[in-house]
RNA sequence: GCGGAUGUGGUGAAAUUGGUAGACACGCUAGACUUAGGAUCUAGUGCCGCGAGGUGUGUGGGUUCGAGUCCCUCCAUCCGCACCA
């Protein structure tokens, strides 16, 4: 009997499902093991190869861990708001929910073919009312909340209401956009609008008027991250600033504990590298220097305070606020061509010009705090106005952009670095000793900055400061598709709904566009359609971006239908954080980021017991296609296959894949495939076949280079398909498809299968004594499974259990107790055909997945003798079998007096003999 | 420019602490068998050479009895950041 893998999958599909083999449990005395994956957007095209790699390595860790005797929770679920379901409402008229669940059906259908042990009963989509009722709820507490810094940890905003009601904000240290001061009295007289719109300034959900990336194509605001070389990341459309009130998340307060906590967490380094590249800390001072002749102070960032004697000049960005105030008459013309000619160049203009170095003199001058000199204050657009405080105290001697102002404009470069030259370009080493500096000279960099900070703090113009490049992250989206926010507006103050109310669920409207007056689609909806949802004047007319349902739906997995709160505290405290997390990389600065962010969030009300979600993650690489062409003539409209095709002048074109085997074209389904190619010719190989052309490009139905699973596991088999994926090399990897290879997997599975059963289907196993040598094998086999699993090894995992296969069959083990230790060895990456054998070897149904990891005996491993290669000068000449007794001495004698070693010697004595008892010799000469 | 990752046969790759480079698989070559099946079996397959042998892990150097692995140099590819004060 053949290996009937359609019958047997389908079998095990439905038992699993039935009798709920994978469902967690919620309470256990055994320990817990979290492994998520990063849940997809159904997209209309569903899965393709590429996605289910992360998945299937997950999968087969879950099965592992629950091996080794842990209580593992293994959810999946989607992260089902999204732009394409909404562009395809538009066009179509379609409600995206309709959409959407058509979509989540697809990939459960060929999720389910792979064979997840995932708990489905667990399922969260962030489009249910169900799930976004407590992403409108943790909104809440965000917009309730603020940032102490004295506490470290965000705050209830009634606390800080009553200390501005008792004592103003003078004690209060919060991160705020405010700088100024207030009293209690100023406070309290404060009408109820001025109260929020200053406590907006503290909440860490916040409206405020501020710039955006305003992508008009897709009609809505991007954060930072959904933005890539100036071009949405969605769609590639152009992307301009303009000034809106928008949502924000006040994610600069988590800046530092964002930073210190990726110390603890076992990620790639490159991951770790992009987090706090974006997060951007550079530690310094702020100091402030007086205008000339004006009661402005011109407040600067520096990092290096220590140069602060080799100031010449000060550069402000043309939009800083200052600019109009300080320049002076002769200057004010100049100035505003200058101003002019810089906004009309885009920020992304501005970074690409770097080499053509251009400013303007405003006439005003600053007086060095220390020197108390006169610096002349200018204009360069090389300072942007959104990093620091918009305006630099040029040290040309110390920094390389101020070095070629200075030069470009003929501005005195002061030199204050001992003994350096600094002639030809600016010193930008931060070690040496300071000179021609008052107090700082003779300090080295270090000492240096420290004393410089502490003269500017006790002198009063200034103080030690740290900045970050990170930016508040913008919050609201001028779409239909998303999370609505619970919060309604009565004379243009905002104010949230009553948790009692939520959700406030997606109101219907008659088209999914932006009304005339260019608000959001949610402005559409009518008094009726928002039904008794409707407070205040009106409603929020956006909705949340797609960060929002994705920065806790790891929590949600863990008490999915919780009515009362968004997961409860004891589920919360037995499953913790995430152990194993598996995805893409391209999520760096997003989904990851925001994430840690309300972790550390919810963690600081109490409501979760840790403060980083994800342990340890692994970034699984990009399954590339292989795309196949044809080469068509440019006059004759022939296709030419490729051995040929460098005789004629030709054109590549992709060609669908499913129409190619083995590079091969089914030149007949080729013809068929379009009406323009039913007529075509061909210029054949010598053999009469066509043979296609390839290229390895990303996967995408333009190329006509897509696999999808379910065709593999049609053919092959998910037992196949999955050992296959994980066969292809190291998980983190990307690599190109090839389908070639897949035939060797499963002709393994075929094996496995023949291990058990002769041609008749009859079952062989004996169960007598297994040989030394079949023990061998198996032993050797659980320890570099096990010890591949614990590294995530998965593609070396399939290689040993080829080679344990393959030794068994040449032994002609049929063995029991060896192919039953085997079968559950296996059983996490083939899950299908295990339980089918073990169940044929005896035992009852669905229990390999329950059944103990094989315990590693090494005494097994233990041989007499050992084959030595012999090196001569490092170079392996012969092997030489010898027992595992034997001493240093005596292999030597043995080795030495062996004919091979003679004839290598060549009558020559030895320099040096090197013995590895057990490993290797090699012999000096 | 800065930071990170990766470079090994025709292909995907392996080599976990420095110890037989290329395991395992694909592909290919030759043969066997035939219940013609995406079957199985045998032998071979880094490169050069009939062979003995030589040579070989991106380049060049170093440490070592011994280097894919450690150190230095350079090159290529990919990713991230980029006038960030």
């Amino acid at each position: 009997m053949e290996y009937n893998f359609r019958e047997i999958e389908a079998n095990w599909r439905k038992f699993w499902a039935e009798n709920k083999t994978f469902a967690a449990k919620d309470h256990s005395d055994l320990p817990k093991y979290y492994v998520l994956d990063m849940f997809p957007y159904p997209s209309g095209a569903g899965l393709h190869v590429g996605h289910p790699l992360g998945y299937i390595a997950s999968d087969i860790f879950s099965r592992y861990k629950r091996a080794q005797g842990f209580n593992v929770l293994h959810p999946m679920g989607y992260d089902s708001f999204g732009l394409p379901a909404e562009q395809y409402a538009i066009q179509t008229g379609q409600h995206p929910r309709i959409t959407t669940e058509q979509n989540v059906a697809r990939y459960r259908d060929q999720l389910d073919k792979i064979g997840f042990s995932f708990d489905w009963d667990r399922e969260v989509r962030t489009s249910s009312p169900e799930y976004y009722k407590w992403t409108q709820w943790i909104f809440k507490q965000l917009f309730n909340s603020y940032y102490d810094e004295n506490q470290d940890k965000a705050v209830s905003i009634s606390a800080l209401i009553k200390e501005f009601e008792a004592n103003g904000n003078a004690n209060v240290k919060a991160t705020t956009d405010y700088e100024g001061t207030f009293t209690a009295e100023e406070w309290n007289a404060y009408s109820e609008k001025e109260k929020e719109a200053r406590l907006q300034e503290y909440r860490l959900a916040f409206l405020a008027d501020s710039w955006v990336n305003w992508c008009p194509a897709l009609g809505t605001v991007l954060a930072n991250d959904e933005i890539v070389n100036g071009k949405s990341e969605r769609g590639n459309h152009p992307v301009e600033q303009k000034l809106m009130r928008q949502w924000s998340m006040r994610i600069k307060a988590y800046a530092e504990r964002l930073l210190t906590g990726l110390e603890g967490l076992d990620w790639t380094d490159s991951i770790k590298d992009i987090q706090r590249n974006w997060i951007g800390k550079s530690i310094g001072a702020s100091v402030e220097f007086a205008v000339n002749d004006s009661d402005k102070k011109v407040e600067v960032f520096t990092t290096r305070p220590d140069t602060i004697f080799g100031v010449s000049f000060m550069v402000l960005a043309p939009e800083h606020p200052f600019v109009d105030e300080i320049t002076t008459e002769e200057y004010k013309t100049a100035v505003e061509e200058y101003k002019a000619s810089a906004s009309l160049k885009s920020e992304r203009d501005r970074q690409a010009d770097v080499k053509n170095i251009s400013g303007q003199f405003t006439g005003a001058y600053a007086i060095h705090p220390f020197s108390g000199e006169k610096v002349q204050i200018w204009i360069g657009d090389y300072v942007l106005a959104s990093y620091g405080t918009g305006a630099v105290m040029a040290v040309p001697c110390g920094d390389q952009r101020d070095w070629d102002f200075a030069k470009h404009f003929g501005i005195e470069i002061i030199n204050i670095f001992e003994g350096v030259d600094i002639s030809e370009e600016a010193y930008t080493e931060k070690e040496g000793k300071i000179a021609n500096s008052d107090f700082l000279s003779g300090l080295t960099v270090k000492k240096a900055m420290k004393r410089a900070i502490h003269e500017i703090e006790t002198r009063g113009f200034g103080k030690g400061k740290t900045n970050y490049r990170l930016r508040d992250a913008v919050f609201s989206r001028q779409r239909y598709w998303g999370e609505p926010f619970p919060v309604y507006f009565q004379d243009d103050i905002p104010y949230l709904v009553e948790d009692d109310k939520l959700p406030i669920t997606l109101p219907d409207v008659d088209k999914y566009l932006p009304t005339e007056e260019g608000e959001p689609p949610l402005a559409r909806a009518t008094d009726a359609a928002w039904g008794d949802q409707l407070q205040g004047d009106r409603m929020d007319y956006n909705t949340m971006p797609g960060w929002a349902g994705s920065s806790w739906y790891f929590l949600r997995y863990m008490d999915p239908h919780n009515e009362n709160e968004f997961v409860s505290k004891e589920k919360v405290e037995y499953w913790n954080n995430v152990d194993l997390y598996i995805g893409g990389s391209e999520h760096a600065t997003g989904h990851l980021l925001y994430s840690r962010f309300w972790t550390k969030f919810l963690y600081d009300l109490g409501y979760i017991p840790f403060d980083e979600p994800f342990q340890k993650m692994i970034n699984q690489g990009m399954i590339l296609g292989r795309s196949s062409f044809v080469y068509r003539t440019d006059e004759t409209n022939q296709f030419v296959t490729s051995s040929k095709r460098k005789e004629f002048k030709t054109t590549p074109i992709h060609v669908d894949i499913s129409l190619v085997e083995n590079d091969i074209l089914d030149i007949e389904a080729f013809k068929k495939s379009r009406e323009e190619y039913a007529n075509a010719e061909f210029i054949l190989e010598d053999d009469g076949t066509y043979v296609c052309g390839h290229e390895v490009e990303k996967m995408s139905k333009s190329k006509y280079n897509v696999q999808t699973p379910d065709e593999l596991v049609e053919k092959f088999g998910a037992d196949t398909l999955r050992m296959y994926e994980m066969f292809l090399g190291p998980l983190e990897q990307s690599k190109p498809w090839d389908t070639q290879g897949i035939n060797g997997v499963h002709n393994f599975l075929r094996k496995v299968w023949k291990l058990v059963h002769d041609r008749d289907g009859n079952i062989t196993v004996t169960e007598d004594e297994p040989t030394k040598d079949a023990l061998k094998t198996l032993h050797k086999t659980i320890k570099k499974v096990g010890d591949d699993l614990d590294r995530f090894s998965f593609n070396t995992g399939v290689s040993n259990f080829m080679i344990c296969v393959n030794e068994l069959s040449d032994q002609k083990c049929r063995n029991k107790s060896i192919i039953e230790q085997f079968v559950v060895l296996l059983s996490s990456y083939a899950p299908h055909i295990c339980e089918e054998l073990w169940v044929k070897l005896g035992h009852e149904a669905g229990t390999v997945g329950t059944q103990p990891f094989p315990v590693f005996n090494p005494d097994h491993l233990i041989e007499a003798n050992h084959k030595y290669p012999v090196s001569f000068n490092g170079k392996m000449r012969f092997m030489l079998e010898l027992p595992t007794t034997l001493s240093k001495d005596e292999i030597e004698k043995e080795v030495l007096a062996h004919e091979t070693a003679q004839k290598w010697l060549d009558g020559n004595a030895p320099k040096k003999v090197i013995v590895v008892p057990g490993k290797i010799v090699n012999v000096v000469i």
